[in-house]
DNA sequence: GACTGCTCATGTTA
DNA sequence: CTAACATGAGCAGT
């Protein structure tokens, strides 16, 4: 069996996966090997679509995730298959110098299978099964029917560049004795990130994770070496080398997982996720020899200001072929080739084609956010001219109805912060009364409720008692900006040897005290390591969740490890407290352990052999809660999810007491506008084995986060 | 496979 | 601030 088309109707999406994975299952067994890995028989019999997913909500007709196997038409004599005994012997691993790939080092490496296993290869979580990107035979003849959209498995990564790369590394590697040395063995979080089982929206956001936090640890590695900054690069390679990418195969329609409006900020987060392959290029297409007699089909388009696109209506688009304007050569006219040619095709099969909508971040000079705008088709085609006197291609795409709003959202919050005053159903223009940086508004889409009860704004933490002076507040020389590999910085020192923010002010890693400069300290205000002092710098809104009180979202879109706010209030001793609190609404307690927000850091275990101090044990109980109910902040109408994406992070900088940190919330994903924030309350007062029997004996309320890994009180 | 050309990137410097 | 440029990875096509 070479195709494998999932028909909507006949199975649903589940069913259709758990055949696949039921399908694999005896021949990974068969194959299973000696690792210490869980055996590919206890991965999900029963994972992918969580409840909240459902392809066929996103488009009027039968999604079209046309998934065929066509293993570049091996069988054909002008496509010579690699002989699958010598390419079995060439594993990733035999060729992988030592040190170079390490996480390869420990999944299993299933050889060729039979046939049967192609199966598998069509899951779009085709990470599970890492190292069969080696195809063996399939077949396709009988496949190209008239219509036969198919996907086309993006190249594995070749062994011959791997190794090249490898033995450039590994020089490297012996030259520079600078270079920290690299884990060979994966942390027990990073297997079970592979093994456990998730739906597509798990994976993506577990994918998605891993970049980042690769992303971050690898530039926070390169600033202190001498090396290029495209930490996005190597970050890519790396999960291409470790077979991390997702959804190989190109997909007509949604991508599994992907929701419209997220968002990214980075070319190649599309790339890992299958949503738009070409890194650099604005047409992703299903080439022709893939796809039979009738041609190529663009399946992606990413508009995002490099030609002359109408980017303001969010309901069509006008997209422009490309070429013509290469930076090396004089400019001419476009030709129907390659993605021109896709569209031009896809215009006449009117096939799903996604769009990414490419747009200025507000917060980094030159730098861009990517926001999946879901499926549109293409209405209408032909050549214009352009002022130069080129002729170039146009492409009408209408969105197709009946999508969440994606793009659209982006603009009415453009809107709102060029003016708050045209924000709908506000209440209250600055509920924060011009205390905070910029404005916080109060509205209210869904009820009646006018205002929170009474509470007096204010942006920091009041001590009740005086705090031990005894360890004087870290303090530095640096003349104007601590810089990262400082040694003689004495912030550096404290934390750990690195800055804790990247160059772009992010939170490199979730550790147990982060350790900003103080008003003692001599460098400058600009100094990189001073974020979370300085206050909210994003447009955020209070506003109604209906069934969950107030809750917080922003206007702005957050990259992960962004800085959000303080949570403010009074700190209360916990040993003299009352520890009969009727009312604690506006309670923040630390909890731990806190291993969602562990996750954040799992690119650092890749890098470094000694793993940091940002392990469970080392993260300690602080003795304090905070009281928002008098006085407070936008933090305390952050609502508790088992799934949420903030993270609280203790940070000092104003004293020397650890025992009393400021409380700082970041951002542990990429979050998009209007978004609401929420972070891990945590299990208040349970003791194990109450929790679930006795929810209102153990005061737990009831959680309505509605997430998939609902705990279901917290 | 190996190689080339093409690409609506990204980050730094002039 | 904008433009130029240096570096770069992925992949379709040959």
């Amino acid at each position: 069996m070479a195709i494998l088309i999932w028909i909507p109707g006949a199975l649903d999406l589940d069913e259709f996966l758990e055949f696949i994975v039921g399908s694999s299952k005896d021949d990974a067994e068969a194959d299973e090997q000696p690792l210490d890995l869980k055996p590919l028989k206890s991965l999900s019999p029963m994972f992918p679509t969580p409840p909240g997913y459902d392809v066929s909500s996103v488009s009027a007709d039968p999604p079209v995730v046309y998934i065929t196997p066509i293993f570049r038409s091996c069988s054909s004599s002008e496509h010579p298959r690699p002989d699958p005994a010598s390419s079995a012997q060439e594993s990733p691993i035999s060729t992988n110098p030592p040190n170079v790939t390490p996480i390869s080092a420990k999944f299993p490496t299933p050889r060729h299978k039979p046939a049967s296993t192609i199966a598998l290869k069509v899951t779009p979580i085709s990470v599970k099964f890492p190292t069969q990107r080696h195809e063996d035979e399939s077949s396709d003849e009988g496949s190209d029917e008239d219509y036969n959209p198919c996907y086309n498995k993006r190249n594995p990564p070749s062994l011959k560049r791997a190794t090249k790369k490898a033995r450039r590394a590994a020089d490297s590697n012996a030259t520079d004795i600078k270079q920290r040395p690299v884990r060979r063995s994966l942390s027990k979080e990073l297997v079970d990130w592979r093994s456990s089982s998730k739906s597509p929206r798990e994976l993506v956001e577990a994918t998605m994770n891993m970049f980042d936090s690769l992303r971050r640890c690898t530039l926070q590695l390169a600033e202190n070496e001498d090396s290029s900054k495209r930490a996005d690069l190597k970050a890519s390679v790396l999960m291409k080398e470790n077979n991390l990418r997702i959804n190989d195969m190109k997909i007509i329609g949604p991508v599994p997982g992907v929701e419209i409006g997220d968002i990214f900020f980075y070319r190649l987060e599309l790339n890992i996720l299958g949503l738009h392959v070409p890194i650099m290029g604005g047409v992703d297409y299903l080439p022709a020899t893939h796809v039979g007699k009738d041609g190529s089909l663009a399946v992606s388009v990413i508009s995002s200001g490099g030609y002359d696109n109408d980017e303001n209506d969010t309901d069509t688009l006008v997209y422009t072929g490309h070429g013509g304007n290469s930076r090396y050569k004089d400019q001419h006219d476009q030709k129907l080739v390659r993605g021109n040619l896709a569209l031009k095709n896809s215009a006449k099969k009117k096939n799903q084609i996604r769009v990414v909508r490419g747009v200025e971040d507000p917060f980094i000079n030159s730098g861009k956010v990517y926001i999946y705008d879901g499926i549109y088709r293409i209405e209408d085609s032909w050549m214009d001219t352009t002022a130069n006197g080129f002729s170039v291609f146009k492409y009408k795409l209408r969105r197709e109805p009946g999508q969440p709003d994606g793009f659209s959202v982006w603009k009415m919050t453009e809107k709102w912060k060029a003016n708050p005053a045209t924000r709908e159903k506000g209440i209250t223009l600055d509920l924060s009364s011009e205390v905070e940086n910029l404005p916080v508004c109060l509205v209210n889409d869904v009820g009646d409720e006018k205002r929170p009860s009474h509470f007096e704004y204010v942006t920091g933490v009041k001590y009740l008692r005086s705090l031990s002076r005894n360890k004087p507040v870290q303090n530095c020389k640096c003349p104007s900006m601590c810089l990262p590999g400082d040694t003689n910085c004495s912030c550096v020192q404290q934390n750990g040897g690195d800055l804790p923010y990247s160059s772009s002010g992010v939170l490199v890693k979730h550790v147990p005290m982060l350790y900003e400069c103080s008003s003692d300290c001599h460098c400058s205000q600009e100094c990189r390591n001073r974020v979370a002092q300085k206050g909210v710098k994003l447009n955020l809104e209070v506003f109604s969740t209906g069934d969950r009180g107030w809750g917080l979202r922003s206007w702005d879109p957050i990259r992960a490890g962004a800085f959000i706010c303080e949570y403010a209030g009074e700190v209360i001793d916990e040993t003299n407290m009352n520890t009969n609190i009727e009312e604690d609404d506006y309670i923040f307690r630390p909890s731990f352990p806190n291993d969602k927000a562990l996750r954040y850091n799992l690119g650092a275990e890749l890098f470094e052999e000694a793993s940091t101090d940002a392990t469970a044990e080392n993260f300690k109980q602080f003795p304090i809660v905070i009281n928002a109910k008098e006085a407070g902040n936008v933090a305390r109408f952050i609502n508790h999810s088992c799934s949420p994406n903030l993270l609280w992070q203790a940070v000092q900088y104003d004293h020397g007491d650890d025992n009393y940190p400021h409380i700082m919330f970041f951002a542990m994903k990429h979050i998009p506008p209007m978004t609401e924030l929420t972070y891990d309350y945590g299990v208040r007062g349970a003791p194990p084995g109450f929790k679930g029997k006795f929810p209102q004996a153990c005061k737990l309320r009831t959680c309505l986060c509605g997430s998939t890994k609902c705990r279901g009180s917290f």
